[in-house]
DNA sequence: AATACATATGAATATTTGTTCATATGTTCA
DNA sequence: TGAACATATGAACAAATATTCATATGTATT
């Protein structure tokens, strides 16, 4: 870690004075790193047609119940989706429109090249 | 993996053809992955200000030249950066305006709530 | 109440990944 | 050409993470 030139004080005092807090800027990171994996933008993909029961995803994905669970309550923690029972079954959708967007503009970033 | 139940066999049909393909989702996670790391969510954001040499990017972030770099190669290698030599140095900046885009968009998500 | 079904969850394991340390590469200037 | 500076990079290590296996929880049905 050398010293900071002294020429350079002056650009980096206005950067981090125009950048996010570093709390914004870790809480944004760790809404990427949800996204960021294939089995999640799976299952956010499926979500984002509509609500899908659990053992819909499953057989949607050809993945074990455990491990789609697994994912789906990282992604309800990170508060990307939400759900709701029905009798046996428990339903899964995006938890707002805002999850959507992300993840479309995700996916045009992809498409577009 | 249980069997599928044939009462859900016609909306994962419609689901699964309404999906991007699984190379596009695996290519989008890929994207979000990179972005998901808080130094390079850090590095980033101080470069949507304008472009930077990496010394000045390691006092800002106050890490070590070899972190930084080694990020650098990361975001550089996925295309959300690019970068030009000056003299000994080389300044990087965001390599279009999409990379902006996408994380204004989950910096907005975080801070809206 | 007992059984079957749908989902959740803890522990263990294997893989991925971020940083550090040491060193290599490439540029400038004397 | 040699020394100093800016940056890149390989190897090693520690920490984080995705899946599997086994099992627990909660609901409906008989």
């Amino acid at each position: 870690m050398a010293d900071i030139h002294p020429e350079h004080a002056h650009i980096i005092e206005q950067t981090k004075a125009n950048m996010p807090s570093e709390e914004i800027l870790e809480k944004t990171a760790d809404v990427f790193k949800v996204f960021g994996d294939k089995t999640r933008i799976r299952i956010l993909s499926a979500l984002s047609e509509g609500e899908m029961c659990v053992c819909c995803l499953c057989d949607l994905l050809e993945m074990s119940q455990s491990a789609v669970s697994h994912q789906l309550a990282v992604l309800k923690s990170a508060r990307l989706i939400k759900s709701r029972r029905e009798g046996k079954q428990i339903y899964y959708s995006l938890d707002d429109a805002h999850i959507g967007a992300i993840l479309c503009t995700g996916i045009s970033h992809v498409e577009e090249d």
